[in-house]
DNA sequence: TAACCGAATTGGTCAGACCAAAGCAAGCGG
DNA sequence: CCGCTTGCTTTGGTCTGACCAATTCGGTTA
């Protein structure tokens, strides 16, 4: 399902860009449907089709009189795919805070999970823990069991209020990381320290120990991929 | 700015009840933007709007051939606050899951906040935390004043993410909740707890504690709100 | 100067039309 | 009898042009 596919979704596209890029100011009007017409050379069907879709996503809010920009700060989640992918390089403060709500909300699931999971659940999540904590393979091989443990955690947990939040921020965000190929050297002694906190607290069904493992975890990983970034910024710096 | 002003706003709204109602199941083909046309006797213009609206809420997908119901789970957050006013009271699951999630949100911002915060911030936070422990006033008191301290530590953790999230959490749930009217019974000793974990985390800058503190909080502001919405509910059974 | 009024503009909706792509059923060939 | 192709039907995407109600804004009047 190509967001680009029809008409509408192109020249909204174009003007998302254009509002994130602070060319109009919030609070300011839009030019009118019928402006944008002319300009896009498109009928006034497929502008509001288009004004649609940014109405949802919070940036813009269109009522009689005109269409205004609306703050940043109240736009909706969606926004933060475009957000990171405007500059050449996604941007290291959003990318760091991403991992790091990401992490948050994955130890929440596991304080849930170990409050709630039945004996066959705890044996499988012990399993999985145990798996984790195998030498070999690098990045590339640890990251797919984490995530394969995180998701298990929040099937157990079953939040929905996470599952929305985690869809919205997964389909913004990945989509961003896995294009960018870097190799992450991430500090294998405090993944080695979460896990050890990971697998004692997991039989004793401490959600809180556990939870604070994930967040260690994740700090790790955090400072990991924003170092892998670093050079890319230098990059895009020389560049212009 | 009501939701309901206009007419594709309102039959987006009536599709919407009956998909979150599961009139239509997942997968299932809704009738065409023409047959929709006769039924609310609307132009297709104004389906469209509608549908379109639906599609960014994330719990319909419009492609030629016709519009099809998605999974509840590969929705967005903002299906949250009419998911949880379906029924005469708020789905006490859901109410639950909201505020560990946003307790867990509200964590991290604390955490990030006492990493980052220069001297003038602490001091304030300091202040605001010691007017937390004076014991006069209720429930009614209380939670402004917790608010506003949550609200200060997200303005000095400046996440993006996390403001963005938890935007779309309050204008779904608060909606709801201060509908109801309820009376809480807040824990105080948990809350005493909570409250000195706070007070010895600050001076020390301990981040993780302070999240531990504000996550005890909100297990306790959790337990209360169900438990005050439990009498709600039976009153619903008995009525059904 | 300030309140007022009317013309121009703007969004919301409607109607009817065309196109390309998807869905579907009948008919064809194997 | 089954499987594939053909061609018709339906569906969404877009366009045109029009009307209405509400807002804006400039000029007028008190």
């Amino acid at each position: 399902m190509p967001a680009g596919s029809t008409l509408s979704h192109e020249i909204a596209e174009i003007l998302r860009g254009e509002i994130l890029d602070q060319r109009y100011r919030e609070g300011d009007r839009l030019p009118s449907e019928r402006a944008m017409a002319a300009r896009f050379n498109a009928s006034r069907g497929a502008i509001r089709e288009a004004f649609s879709q940014l109405e949802q996503l919070g940036i813009i809010a269109v009522l009689p009189g005109g269409a205004r920009v609306r703050a940043l700060s109240s736009a909706s989640i969606s926004v933060l795919g475009p957000l990171m992918a405007r500059g050449v390089s996604p941007d290291l403060v959003l990318v760091r805070q991403f991992l790091q709500t990401f992490g948050s909300l994955a130890a929440q699931n596991a304080r849930e999970a170990l409050a709630c999971a039945d004996a066959a659940q705890m044996n499988c999540i012990r399993e999985m823990v145990v798996d984790l904590d195998r030498e070999e393979g690098g990045f590339s091989v640890a990251i797919p069991r984490w995530q394969r443990l995180l998701e298990y955690l929040a099937t157990i947990a079953d939040n929905l209020v996470i599952q929305l939040i985690t869809n919205d921020l997964k389909a913004q965000f990945v989509a961003q990381m896995t294009a960018l190929t870097i190799q992450p050297q991430i500090d294998k002694q405090a993944v080695a320290q979460a896990l050890m906190e990971l697998r004692e607290s997991v039989p004793d069904r401490n959600g809180d120990r556990a939870a604070a493992a994930i967040t260690a975890f994740f700090d790790a990983l955090t400072e990991s991929v924003v170092d892998a970034c670093l050079p890319r910024h230098a990059q895009r710096a020389r560049a212009s």
